[in-house]
RNA sequence: GUGGCUAUAGCGCAGUUGGUCAGCGCGUCUGGUUGUGGCCCAGAAGGCCGUGGGUUCAAAUCCCACUAGCCACCCCA
C-alpha cells in the first residue's frame, strides 16, 4: 500500500446523492411520474450515449460547444452524451415508426449532460422529466402537456407560479413588424426575453447597444410594452400585426389553446402569454412554454413547445410533435428552499428499530424483525453490540419513529414494548400482534 | 467562454496594522445514567490555516501562480 491517498473529488458540476437526499429526490420523481400517469404517458428509457450525428445541427451552434463527447481509445463509433430527452425521442420514434401507434404519448425521467459552468440551479448532469405527445398538430395536444405543468406543479406544492405561453410564429411576425433584418433577429429576441429582468427601459437600451435601428425598436417596444392580461393581449397583438399571415396563424393557434386550457379547466391564474418570452433552442417552431417561480429566481422551472420539424430530420415526413421538460433540478432546489416536503419523508425509510437487549437476546431481536418484515413493516435491526441508550441515540438520530424493545421481561412473557420517540409513548403488546399494533402507532 | 468574490477542525465561522492566532459554535466521542433517546453537566479527540512559490528576523495574515467553490454575464432545466 502506499500512502499517498487519491483526494475523493467529483468531476465539476456533477453530484452525489446521500440517502437524506435521494428521499426528497424521489418524493418529487414519484409525484411526477404519478402525474404523467394520470395523463395518459408512458416510460420510454434510451441510452446515456447516442452517436454524434444524432446530436449534432439539431440545438444551435452555442448549445453545441455543451455537448459532452465520449469517445473510448480505438472506438470506432463517434459518440457523445445526450444534451437534452427531446432529440433522443424523435430519434426513437423515427426508428420504430411501424412499432409505435399515434399519437405516441412517452415521458421520461433521466439524465442529461452539458458542459456549462456550473452555478446555483446549474450542473453538468442533472435530470430532466419530459413528457411529449408525437403525431398530433391540433392545440388539444399542446393543452395537455400545460396541464400536466400545471398539475405537477400544484402537486408539489407550488402555489404561485405561472406558465407562460408564447408561439415561435409570433416572433418571427414580431421581427417582421419591427422591420429588423434576419441576421439581428437573434439579437432582437435576446434582448426582448430580458424584460422581465430589465424592464422596457432595459430592453430599449440593449436593442439600441446592439445596433438595431432606432425607428424599429420603438415599433418593437410598442409592441411588447402592451402586455395585458389574459385574452386582450392577444387581440391586442391581432390588431397590431394582424396582416402579417406568421402572426394571424400564432395567434389562432394562442386562441385555440387557451380554449382548450378552459375546457380542461387549468386556473388561468397558473398561465399567461406573454410576447416577451423566448426560448433558445433552435428546434421550436410553434407554441412555446416557460414556466417561472418568482421567488426565489432559480430560472425556469419548466420549458418547451412545439417542434415540428424535429422528427422530419430523421425520416422522410416529419411527426408534429409537442412537448415540456420539468427542470427538476431547479424544483427540488425550490423545494427546499419553500420547505415544501411532507415531514415524513425526512429522515429514513425505516419505520422500526429492532433493538438487541444483549448478546442472549440477540436471537430473538432477529425474529422479531423477521416478524416484522413478513408484517410489511420497514424494519432495522440494530446490528451493533452496545447499550440500549445508544440504540435509541442511533434512533433519534436517523429519525426512526419507533423502537422495539425485546428484553428478558418482554420475552418471558412472550410481548415486545414499542417505544415512538417523538411523545414518548410506550405500549407492550404481545408478539403475535405486534405488526398490528406498530401500524397503529404510526398512524 | 468573460468578469468579480471566497478558501482556517466533519459543518458554519472568528482571527484587528505581519509578532501566544491555532480559536468559537454546532456536530463527533467518553463519562455522569450498565432496561430507554432528545435537555443539562464534565471531559476528550480533531487543522501543514486549499496547493505551490515569493517577500520578511518572523506569514493564516502581504505578493504571485495554480486548483476548487460561489456570484454575475452568456446560455439554459
Amino acid at each position: 500500500m502506499t500512502a499517498v491517498k487519491i483526494k475523493p473529488r467529483l468531476p465539476k458540476g456533477m453530484r452525489d446523492f446521500l440517502p437524506n437526499e435521494m428521499l426528497k429526490r424521489e418524493y418529487v420523481f414519484d409525484i411526477v411520474r404519478q402525474v404523467f400517469h394520470l395523463y395518459g404517458f408512458e416510460p420510454l428509457q434510451t441510452p446515456v450515449l447516442e452517436l454524434k450525428e444524432t446530436l449534432m445541427g439539431k440545438y444551435g451552434e452555442d448549445a453545441e460547444k455543451l455537448i459532452y463527447h465520449a469517445q473510448h481509445p480505438g472506438g470506432k463509433e463517434e459518440v457523445a452524451l445526450r444534451y437534452d430527452l427531446t432529440v433522443p425521442l424523435s430519434r426513437v420514434v423515427a426508428l420504430y415508426e411501424n412499432e409505435i401507434a399515434l399519437p405516441f404519448k412517452r415521458y421520461q425521467l433521466s439524465p442529461v449532460w452539458r458542459a456549462e459552468r456550473p452555478q446555483r440551479g446549474r450542473y453538468r448532469e442533472f435530470y430532466q422529466c419530459d413528457a411529449d405527445i408525437v403525431g398530433i398538430a391540433s392545440m388539444s395536444a399542446d393543452a395537455e402537456i400545460l396541464g400536466v405543468v400545471v398539475t405537477a406543479l400544484r402537486r408539489l406544492g407550488f402555489q404561485q407560479f405561472s406558465v407562460k405561453i408564447n408561439n415561435r410564429k409570433l416572433l418571427t411576425a414580431i421581427g417582421q413588424y419591427a422591420g429588423v433584418p434576419r441576421d439581428q433577429l437573434g439579437d432582437l429576441y435576446r434582448s426582448v426575453d430580458k424584460f422581465d429582468k430589465i424592464g422596457a427601459d432595459g430592453v430599449r437600451k440593449e436593442l439600441l447597444e446592439r445596433g438595431i435601428e432606432s425607428e424599429a425598436v420603438a415599433r418593437m417596444m410598442e409592441l411588447i410594452q402592451a402586455r395585458q392580461p389574459g385574452l386582450s393581449s392577444l387581440d391586442y397583438a391581432e390588431e397590431m400585426m394582424g396582416n402579417f399571415p406568421a402572426a394571424q396563424e400564432g395567434i389562432r393557434e394562442l386562441r385555440e389553446l387557451a380554449g382548450h386550457l378552459a375546457d380542461a379547466n387549468i386556473p388561468p391564474q397558473f398561465y399567461e402569454f406573454d410576447f416577451t418570452m423566448v426560448r433558445g433552442l433552435g428546434y421550436y417552431t410553434g407554441p412555446i412554454f416557460e414556466t417561472v417561480i418568482t421567488e426565489p429566481n432559480l430560472g425556469s422551472v419548466t420549458g418547451g413547445g412545439r417542434y415540428d420539424d424535429l422528427v422530419g430530420l430523421f425520416r422522410k415526413e416529419s411527426l408534429p410533435t409537442t412537448g415540456t421538460s420539468l427542470g427538476i433540478e431547479r424544483i427540488i432546489d425550490l423545494m427546499d428552499i419553500l420547505n415544501l416536503y411532507p415531514p415524513d419523508i425526512v429522515g429514513t425509510v425505516v419505520q422500526v428499530l429492532v433493538s438487541v437487549f444483549n448478546d442472549d437476546t440477540r436471537r430473538d431481536s432477529t425474529r422479531l424483525a423477521a416478524e416484522l418484515r413478513a408484517a410489511g413493516v420497514n424494519t432495522e435491526l440494530y446490528l451493533q453490540d452496545k447499550n440500549l441508550g445508544k440504540q435509541f441515540n442511533y434512533a433519534d438520530k436517523k429519525r426512526i419513529p419507533l423502537v422495539a424493545v425485546l428484553g428478558p421481561e418482554e420475552i418471558a412473557a412472550g410481548a415486545v414494548k414499542l417505544k415512538r420517540l417523538n411523545d414518548g409513548a410506550e405500549m407492550t403488546v404481545s408478539r403475535g400482534q405486534v405488526g398490528a399494533k406498530v401500524q397503529e402507532m404510526l398512524g
